[in-house]
DNA sequence: AGCACGCCGACT
DNA sequence: GTCGGCGTGCTC
């Protein structure tokens, strides 16, 4: 083949499609399809993908291809044609499906190197150009100062400055030192005879290389010699060994660290749920499981059971958990069990790391790979099963381009490797327990905990009738008795609160005045430490003032209860308690999330306190009081998925609560204890809230009855933001069919961002075949504007989030 | 997305 | 009459 279709790395609707090039000679045997490569483009290089290859092309002045990046494709014809598959179902851009199925480190990044045209006459160039070039012929732009970047640009025009376009490549293997002999043994042996007597440690590594005649880590050398780098380094400079770069892994694990585990006994319950699983993966045929066991009920042992029968089978298996809970924890149970046969993929690995994990998938040196959203792209080429644990969760839903749903792409992959998916959760989505009870899916049930162990006993406390009886405080009589309890027997308590920060706004009680944030149409939030008022959505803070800049009054009441105020109110009420706090503000740093929760486990403490970050997966044994200090933060939010975030919320953090032998209860304090969401979290009851909260969605049509999509536009101007959200609700109306509603414009929830409004427009449909040519042509026809204006319109097909 | 080309206003 | 503003169009 002679010409190559590339897909170039510039995100934008004129390059959405291939280009072709020609394919180098010394290139034409190796050169496949899902390779990346260098392309000229107009008068710069950019990275692309190679997605087609062909004798002729219409084209007639083709260019060649500049460099060839990989010595195998990165992606596969399968993730080749899943990419196209994604453009289809997100409306993004073809660069941007493949881009999102690889690691960031392969990302091409740019940049622009200057050279002198006349090196001998350096007097032509602006005085602040020379200086650049005084020690070095070559400088970067990037690295040149804001204020002289004009000057440049005039030398470049002028003719007396070269610009070379790079491509950088971020990814960076890993290497350590190696050393290896440059002689055959025979000549070696001669070597070592003609040294000196008192070199004994030069003959020493000699003879080592007599033995082990290849190549060795430095490191490793030297350890087991017992000598230090001195000798080796001696005999590097008479010429007899060669120094080499020895590519490594990054270890983010400690392989030792993990202690070999191997099969439970299934349940009953267990086994009729692997049963048709392992039935699947025998048949090698694909269908989806929807796993529903309540919390506790052993869904991973299932999960690895089914894994072990993959591998067996010779083929390979993912698994994706919530990004949050990709906990030690959970690592440890996949890798106790697999070994080193286990890839992790997730957010807490540097991109290096993330690189090395992936190169282990492609080169085919692990068969399991844990991780989360985006690992569900892991290049295996013979799947043979992918589990979505704790299926409800929100960040299997990407929110940035591409908006994917993994859960989708896994069905996706699921079909063309012919093996089944795996959905497991104690709180199913109900899109996906409709599916099950449609027969779409197939419906597993683990009904009862393993080790018999009871559902903690829930109580459900009015707080409005605490305030009617006095209690003025942010815990409930009944809530903090059981905490005194505890604390005396030595258990441990976890307490949920939904918002971090100290106090959620501040007002002035004289004239009401509410700090907001300048950027944002939101309250700012005032952190104690550093006493600090802070924008949660742009990151904006500002000095907590001690008078009311309205009216002057000193009379700032600090409203709304965060993480901050409970624990500083605990150190008050329970002083002899220690209390760790997790949230976003304390686990920012890497590794601190970790550290906290091992603190935890190890008892250093007696109450975990946080935000939702600490409800899923963790399991200590010693817990048996969960307290949620306020139920409701979410119940009231401006989203169709309120009450079903807010039952999956209570059901889970409830589940922390007495796993193991001691018996655990729940305490959920809440304003509106009558709402259903909560009262049936309380009584551990799926089923009865499925019921309820279907109905609610039938009646106003909402999924799973409904499809959703959202469009958000969104500008500095409101009243730009209006007219273009009005147009483009007005055309959907008129473009498509009568059964389909289409809603809005209405604000956003959070109507303005970092300076920029927004406004949206909902669209709810069941059929409708003219909705995505009607979004294409809406994108269309405001390009321009989206490209020079600061206009932005994102379309979102089943959104997960209203924001 | 960049970058070049090209057509109109304020200056040596 | 030129320098430079940013609207328009192209990139194999």
């Amino acid at each position: 083949m002679k010409i190559a279709s590339v897909i170039v790395d510039v995100a934008a609707k004129q390059t959405d499609r291939t280009f072709d090039y020609l394919i180098p000679e010394k290139w034409a045997d190796v050169l496949q399809k899902g390779m990346r490569v260098i392309v000229p483009f107009g008068p710069r290089k950019v990275q692309g993908f190679v997605v087609g290859l062909k004798e002729h092309s219409e084209f007639k002045k083709l260019k060649p291809i500049v460099e060839l990046l990989d010595p195998y494709p990165v992606l596969t014809e399968e993730l080749l044609q899943l990419g196209h598959w994604l453009t289809e179902k997100t409306l993004c851009y073809a660069i941007s499906a493949f881009q999102a199925m690889l690691p960031a480190a392969m990302k091409a990044t740019y940049d622009k190197e200057v050279r002198l045209l006349y090196p001998e006459d350096m007097s032509l160039l602006h005085e602040d150009v020379q200086q650049y070039f005084k020690q070095e012929d070559a400088v970067l732009l990037s690295g040149v100062h804001q204020d002289h970047l004009s000057s440049f640009y005039r030398d470049i025009q002028k003719g007396y400055l070269e610009v070379i376009y790079i491509v950088k490549n971020r990814a960076r293997k890993k290497t350590v030192k190696g050393i290896k002999p440059l002689y055959a043994a025979v000549q070696l042996q001669q070597l070592a005879e003609q040294m000196p007597k008192q070199a004994e440690k030069q003959k020493n590594v000699l003879a080592f290389f007599l033995k082990h005649p290849g190549e060795i880590a430095l490191k490793e050398l030297c350890e087991q010699l017992n000598v230090t780098q001195a000798p080796v380094k001696a005999l590097v400079n008479k010429g007899v060994l060669g120094e080499t770069n020895i590519e490594v892994y990054r270890q983010p694990y400690d392989e030792e660290a993990f202690g070999k585990t191997s099969a439970f006994p299934l349940t009953e319950e267990q086994e009729q749920a692997i049963t048709p699983i392992l039935q699947t993966i025998e048949e090698a045929k694909h269908d989806v499981f929807l796993m529903y066991g309540v919390t506790g009920s052993g869904k991973t042992e299932v999960y690895l059971q089914s894994i072990d029968q993959v591998l067996k089978e010779g083929k390979e298996a993912i698994v994706l958990v919530p990004e949050i809970s990709l906990t030690p924890q959970m690592v440890k149970r996949f890798k106790g069990r697999f070994g080193s046969k286990v890839a992790v993929l997730h957010s807490g690995l540097s991109s290096g790391e993330k690189y090395d994990e992936w190169r282990k998938i492609q080169r085919k040196e692990v068969s399991v790979v844990v991780g989360a959203r985006s690992a569900v792209f892991a290049p295996f080429q013979n799947l043979g099963i992918i589990i979505i644990d704790e299926e409800h969760e929100t960040s299997y839903k990407q929110e940035e381009t591409p908006r994917y749903h993994a859960r989708d792409v896994a069905i996706y992959r699921g079909k063309h490797h012919e093996c089944p998916v795996v959905l497991g959760s104690a709180t199913p989505t109900l899109e996906s327990f409709a599916r099950a009870k449609k027969g779409v899916y197939k419906l597993l049930t683990l009904r009862k905990r393993m080790n018999d162990s009871a559902l903690p006993a829930v109580d459900i406390v009015d707080m409005r009738e605490e305030l009617r009886g006095g209690n003025r405080s942010m815990f409930s009589t009944l809530l903090f008795e059981k905490m005194q309890d505890r604390l005396e027997k030595g258990e441990q308590i976890v307490l949920l609160l939904n918002k971090r920060g100290h106090s959620s706004f501040v007002m002035c009680r004289d004239c009401g005045y509410v700090h907001t944030c300048p950027h944002c149409e939101i309250s700012l939030t005032y952190h104690r430490y550093n006493h600090l008022l802070k924008c949660h959505y742009c990151g904006y803070e500002q000095p907590a003032a001690v008078t009311c800049p309205e009216c002057n009054s000193e009379h700032i009441r600090y409203f709304g209860t965060g993480t901050q105020k409970v624990e500083e109110e605990l150190t008050k009420l329970l002083p002899e308690a220690s209390v760790i706090r997790m949230d976003v503000d304390t686990t920012s740093r890497k590794g601190a999330h970790e550290r906290l929760l091992d603190q935890f486990a190890e008892q250093k403490a007696q109450i975990l306190l946080g935000t939702q970050m600490i409800a899923k997966g963790l399991d200590f044994p010693n817990v048996t009081l969960v307290g949620v200090l306020s139920a409701d933060t979410m119940l009231h939010l401006p989203d169709f998925r309120s009450s079903e975030k807010t039952f999956q919320l209570l059901t889970q953090v409830s589940g922390r609560a007495g796993r193991h032998h001691l018996p655990g209860e729940v305490v959920i304090q809440t304003y509106t204890p009558e709402h259903y969401s909560i009262q049936l979290a309380g009584q551990h009851d799926f089923d009865a809230f499925y019921q309820q909260e279907m109905m609610a969605r039938k009646m106003h049509q909402y999924p799973p009855f409904y499809y959703v999509a959202l469009v958000t536009v969104s500008h500095e101007e409101l009243t730009k933001v209006v007219a273009v959200t009005d147009k483009i609700a007005q055309f959907l109306r008129q473009k498509l069919s009568n059964n389909t509603v289409v809603l809005g414009p209405v604000a956003s929830p959070i109507a303005k961002v970092k300076d920029r409004y927004r406004y949206q427009c909902m669209i709810k449909y069941k059929l409708e075949p003219e909705l995505i040519p009607s979004l294409k042509f809406i994108l269309d026809r405001y390009q321009r504007e989206m490209q020079q204006q600061q206009l932005s319109i994102t379309v979102d097909l089943q959104p997960y989030s209203m924001m």
